[in-house]
DNA sequence: TATGAATGAGTGTTCATTCAT
DNA sequence: GATGAATGAACACTCATTCAT
């Protein structure tokens, strides 16, 4: 009725992104899906022949696009250590706020399908991964960081982004924070956790 | 048959919890709890009159358990601030390493039903915000603790700390980690966090 | 409800079997099983877990009780071969008259799933089929059988009694048959197969 | 695509002749028809107007194919009763040798829909019916064939004919047959069934 | 306390069928 | 003729829950 032809397909994997990742509906029923689609729920498996896989294919899509921006800053070799974790953090925390619960998720799908897991290993040994330790070691060096590897320092990185979103409706309680505040509370996050790693403020970023 | 008594009520929570916070399976199954308790399905409903009851009864306790380890820590006045964050990082630590997936559970739990935020409320002022306040103020004008608020810098101490727990099959897919290594990496974590926020190694403990 | 306890699997399972093998449902659903049994569809998982697992439940009885009689006749060594197959043609037709589907279901459930077939072999090598054969050459030697195999012989058997009871209506419209007129036909029905196969009457039987 | 013009029709009809009478899918689905026969499962309906229409059709042509046989057979009059019997096996074994669950098909399509039975009905009062039972009433006065009506005689051949085929893969396993031994069983058949009705050998035929 | 039996509501999925193009 | 999209009805199955004992 309302969608028409090849959009459709579209629309469900929004509606269920929506659902899932935005909402925090994590057991979105098909029916759920369809109802909010505005679609039959028979489409779905048209589409996708089984709820598992659709899900693995929002799984996919948002795992490479996040993949995807993460190659784009660390190729671009003209920017300074520092630069690149800043528009890294924007774009985690640009993730975390469109889909705050995307990381809960493939949590738990990994919990109960180990298997999945295998969505993340790249096959590709990457080329980035070599100078990203060189340009953290230089940081070290220089004394602008406090010796750490790779690993802990990513997991920093992302840890500290993702959490806050997540929890947002336990912290505005915990911390009785109103509508306002929260928001203003996640608009300083960037500054916040660029200065906890580096004790220094990010560089303006455009 | 095994159960007696009062104890089976005992059991039944327990095996949740162990089933439901850490081994992961958020959707435990009534049939599944009472399987592996060993105990009739009917029980738990004996006991808890619903799954919900079962499941909203861990959460309380596992919120409450948390919140009293903590008290102890900031009740204890002789302790310096870093030495009272140092021990609420082994608190969390140990939290996150019993129950990796509490954290998950709580978020999807609220995400699903955000009137339980309520659990999460304290009825009595905390006396001790006050004094954390005042001891992280006291640390920033000593120049030991980059500015921050006291909400941000809970959060981060956090965050930090339970998203590696929670990730724990992605890590070691995406940095390639083995057991051993996955197990080193944990231990070496708290160290981690406690430099990543005061640029120091934390006071050694008991 | 009118059912209870034990005898609800009893029920389920009489009523299924009269569904499929007598009144040739084949495809008969839960809903339709439950129905018929005055009980809930839930009901047939929580006795079988699965249509299929009932539907092999009822396979496997009705084989073994077949082959049982089938022993029963062949171990009773007092009986002349002639006795044996009046015998052995009562119990087909007897059962072909119960179950006049069964050797149908058999066949499509074989074709749909060849794995089925393990239903039908023996693990003991049959003792009796020694005798048997040993019995059959016998008369073949006396002269009162044209020569004949085994298999091919046991195949005629079966084959003439099954059929008209499967395709009884087709029968009644190609042949014209008014339902007291099939009954006849099929009472004259031993004595034909018999006579087809010996040439002589069947001995009376008690 | 590979289909044109009026050829889809008769690909769609060889298609599920194959797959339900030969492969014996008795419940072969639109979609499972119309993928073998690489068309869209719309066509389908657009040739046939719906699943049971097709099928009736390819009972309705099955039956009208093999009653045209028959009719050839005992039209000729030149032909000896034996010899005509003889062509009959002939016709009979072949069909079932094609289509091994064209019997099975139409035994279960009329128990679930008995009014189909009238497909069988012929509407012509069959003039070679009275010729038939002449020559069997001669047999039986010449002493070569035990008295037996038209109706137990038809039914004893085509029973003989049917059974071993629909059940090959159990007498397989029964009688332990390999794939080879089976075929040799099925071309003793024909001697076998004329042998067991006339106790004499099968004229030859060219 | 504890349990086996029973149920209603809901889940993912399949399928024949229809329709606009 | 032919097709992709869409739908409603049905299906096997699961699950939390209730109840009599």
């Amino acid at each position: 009725m309302i969608s028409e032809n090849a959009q459709t397909e579209q629309i469900i994997k929004d509606t269920a992104k929506h659902l899932i990742f935005q909402k925090g509906v994590l057991k979105a029923t098909t029916q759920q899906i369809a109802d909010e689609a505005g679609v039959n729920r028979a489409l779905i498996h048209y589409y996708f022949r089984s709820r598992e896989q659709l899900l693995d294919t929002l799984l996919q899509e948002a795992i490479l696009d996040t993949r995807k921006r993460m190659r784009e800053i660390f190729t671009d070799s003209s920017d300074s250590f520092k630069q690149k974790i800043s528009k890294c953090l924007d774009v985690i925390m640009a993730r975390a706020s469109d889909y705050p619960y995307l990381e809960n998720f493939i949590v738990s799908e990994v919990a109960r399908h180990p298997e999945k897991v295998k969505l993340f290993s790249h096959k590709e040994k990457d080329k980035n991964d070599g100078i990203f330790r060189a340009q953290l070691q230089e940081e070290i060096d220089r004394g602008t960081l406090a010796p750490i590897t790779k690993e802990h320092f990513m997991i920093n990185l992302i840890s500290m982004c993702h959490y806050p979103l997540l929890a947002k409706p336990i912290l505005q309680t915990i911390h009785g924070m109103s509508e306002p505040e929260y928001k203003r509370f996640m608009q300083e996050r960037k500054r916040v956790v660029f200065r906890t790693i580096f004790n220094e403020d990010p560089p303006a970023t455009e």
